[in-house]
DNA sequence: ATATTTGCAAACGCTTTGCACAGAA
DNA sequence: TTCTGTGCAAAGCGTTTGCAAATAT
């Protein structure tokens, strides 16, 4: 199943209603992975000249995230980067210092240890985020 | 060396004025472990009856991080967070999803598993924040 | 028909900044 | 004295929200 239908599927049965806005953001979506904020994703929309406003950006995001589909992180400076949820479980990121470009990771090694961890702390984990800042390859 | 120490130093040799302000900030995080936000450190501030605004605030914090005394973490609704730089080295954090309190802990298996992961990629790692959330002894 | 959604612009909350005055060197 | 730092209030910035008009069902 893809992102659309599986979002046309989250409003139906969520009674929300299936407009021209959210199909066209979802659409515009299931293709690219990578990391947008909410701006980026306003003028992918401009350039493709689909007519939405930022609030509705916004609010599509929201109902976005809510559906499991989208995934949020919040930035060093405290903005909001989202990404089409990667199917296959969790990964952690790579993010390079001067050009900004973020590389993906997925080690089970420090999956399992963080669990040692929280046994340790009587500490139930829901989720958890690894990020490693640095320079990458191009930029070192 | 004490951090009010270290900051009068790091002041005095980059050339920058030691006003009451800066030295009754400092003064008043050299005794305090844990996690503040700016505006909790004003308050605190205003607590003891230091007169001192929002802006100087702001403005020794940034101070204090670049002398490297005070690291920033940034909460995952995008406000930032702040300690005193830990003397002996990085630790990473349980965050408890219902109470907001913050545990920390240190594990040498995850650190040096990054490294191997950084070496793959080609990436020279800076810094790196791990941050587990969940629900803490009390709350589960 | 009618309840939801949209777009606009105003409101928000945290943080930063311009400016004139105060204060450290 | 001279240049930096402070306080205030205003501006910034990403994000959210109230409201009337538009639209899906």
């Amino acid at each position: 199943m893809d992102a659309v239908a599986e979002f046309t599927g989250y409003l139906k049965s969520n009674g929300f209603k299936r407009t021209k806005e959210r199909l066209s953001l979802i659409k515009l979506l299931s293709g690219k992975p990578g990391h947008f904020d909410a701006d980026g994703l306003y003028d992918m929309a401009k350039g493709e000249s689909l007519e939405t406003s930022r609030a509705s950006v916004y609010r599509t995001i929201a109902l976005l995230k809510k559906s499991g589909l989208l995934s949020e992180s919040i930035r060093k400076d405290g903005k909001a980067v989202y990404e089409v949820s990667p199917a296959k479980g969790h990964h952690d990121h790579l993010v390079c210092l001067k050009c900004g470009g973020i590389e993906e990771f997925k080690d089970n090694v420090i999956e399992e240890h963080q669990e040692k961890i929280c046994r340790k702390y009587g500490f139930e984990i829901k989720e958890h985020r690894l990020e490693i800042r640095g320079y990458c390859r191009k930029c070192r």
